[in-house]
RNA sequence: GGAGGGGUGCCGGAGUGGUUAAUCGGAGCAGACUGUAAAUCUGCCGCCCGAAAGGGCUGCGCAGGUUCGAAUCCUGCCCCCUCCA
């Protein structure tokens, strides 16, 4: 039944091919297939062993999204027997074998984040486990036939870390096939994949040939620079911003790259047309643009993307407001006053002189007040790490107590009282409110 | 089976008896500056007590030991890596 939709014989097939491309093997044969009309079977995996999508995912699922919307299926692999291999980094090699349990979590929250952005009623999902449960060693010695150490060692990361004489495990080397083994289980026609995933793709299209299948065609795509800057998009360098983070959130995380990576931000993660990006680049090279107002354009239409228009408005009023005008957020988080809290925070001089209030009723009017130390409050609700993490805080004038500064030689005590405010340096802030 | 190298704070990585809560870089946090949560500059960056000065505790794979004093020396154990076979 779904076999009976269209495909649509793309007029634009260079803009398909170009934009958000790294490479393509072998484009040719790509451009060929895409003209023969038939529903091609794009195939794309991962490895539920981290679950979070970031921007730098996104390049190839927006470019999926497009091959879908010319009425192509989708393959979603899910790694579930590669993931606990992990993919040989080099970084890690020792990663922990995750349960069963834990990767059908990782699965669900991963494809919760990958039909944010591709269309899941053409997508097939389909579990390594399918086949790969059924495997037996006799299986796995063909094949592991199909390949020599020299294949192998083509790759980039492998042949650096031999030659270095760095570890690689023998089950590295098994990677590449049971994600090559993939492409034939599927018959895929293209596989999509980051331009770190060549050598990957390309032993798909060995072992399909050796196997009696048409190789499939390789698009990758280039990886997108993280919020520092300097590295790629990941999550373990901390440099990233994921699909799924609200919208004020990712807002001010698109905000904080910097000003060099604007265009390939837009080129890559937005639909934003060449000629308007043409007009960019030409406004920051002769400097009559602020790199801020381009930069907030980019955040509103990724936002926009993920969520919608009013999400984005709202998040950028929000980033002014807070950000550029240094005012209170409209949303400040909460916490309640409790008399548990209050027990913990009182100011210890008046626990002394047997001012305790832990008796004191809770929840009455705003008229309500209580002496607190200051650093055992932030701690507890909180905004700082440890006492002695609080205590820096103050040391350097980040804290704010309804609209005073907290210095270092503060009394023993400060007043709070329900409905006050409390700051912690530009944009953390959070208001008291009553325990009920 | 043999030879050798190594396990340090969130990460990378110094340090081989005291001046080391532990150089330095990154990350993070704070401050200044800025039309940006860019860039740049400065400070902070184990925990606890203290307004501060200061004090206490914990800490360099694990467990003991030597010493006035150990990340640094000794003993045992665990783990990781490389090469040869």
């Amino acid at each position: 039944m779904k076999a009976q939709r269209k495909v649509t014989l793309s007029p634009d097939i260079d803009r398909l091919l170009g934009r958000g491309v790294a490479e393509i093997i072998v484009k040719d044969e790509l451009v060929e297939l895409l003209r023969s009309g038939r529903r091609l079977r794009l195939k794309e995996g991962f490895d539920p062993s981290f679950p979070d999508i970031h921007l730098g995912h996104m390049v190839a699922l927006r470019k999926l999204r497009q091959f879908q919307e010319m009425g192509h299926q989708i393959v979603l692999i899910v790694g579930d027997w590669t993931a606990r291999i992990g993919d040989p980094s080099g970084a890690s090699i020792t990663r922990p074998m995750l349960s069963a349990e834990q990767v059908r979590a990782n699965a669900a929250t991963y494809m919760e984040q990958f039909f944010k952005v591709v269309d899941r009623d053409r997508t097939e999902v389909k579990w390594q486990s399918e086949w790969f449960d059924r495997f037996d060693l006799s299986e796995v010695i063909r094949l592991t036939s199909k390949f020599t150490v020299a294949q192998m060692l083509a790759r980039e990361d492998f042949a650096s870390r031999y030659s270095a004489g760095r570890p690689i495990a023998v089950t590295e080397l098994l990677y590449p096939l049971l994600q090559a083994y993939d492409s034939v289980a599927v018959q895929a026609d293209v596989e999509f994949g980051g331009i770190d995933q060549k050598f990957n793709l390309l032993v798909g299209r060995e072992l399909q040939s050796t196997m009696g299948q048409r190789p499939q065609q390789c698009l990758m795509t280039p990886l997108l620079i993280g919020t520092d800057g300097a590295q790629k998009m990941s999550k373990s360098l901390g440099n990233y911003i994921g699909i799924s983070e609200p919208p004020n959130q990712m807002f001010g995380k698109i905000m904080s790259i910097p000003d060099s990576l604007i265009l390939q931000y837009f080129e890559l993660v937005t639909d934003v047309p060449d000629e308007e990006l043409e007009e960019f680049r030409q406004a920051l090279t002769d400097d009559t643009v602020n790199p801020m107002t381009l930069k907030k354009r980019l955040a509103r239409e990724i936002v926009a993307q993920l969520y919608d228009q009013e999400q984005a408005a709202e998040a950028e009023e929000q980033f002014e407001r807070v950000v550029q005008k240094k005012e209170m957020p409209e949303k400040i988080q909460q916490v309640k006053i409790t008399p548990e809290l209050l027990k913990k925070v009182t100011a210890s001089t008046f626990k002394e002189k047997g001012f305790v209030v832990s008796g004191r009723e809770v929840g009455k009017p705003e008229t309500e007040e209580w002496d607190v130390s200051v650093p055992l409050l932030l701690c507890e609700i909180g905004l700082a790490k440890s006492r002695s993490d609080a205590r820096r805080l103050i040391a350097q004038e980040a804290v704010r107590i309804d609209n005073r500064t907290i210095y270092k030689d503060y009394e023993e005590h400060e007043t709070i009282k329900l409905g006050s405010v409390i700051k912690v340096g530009k944009r953390r802030w959070v208001k008291l409110v009553s325990g009920d």
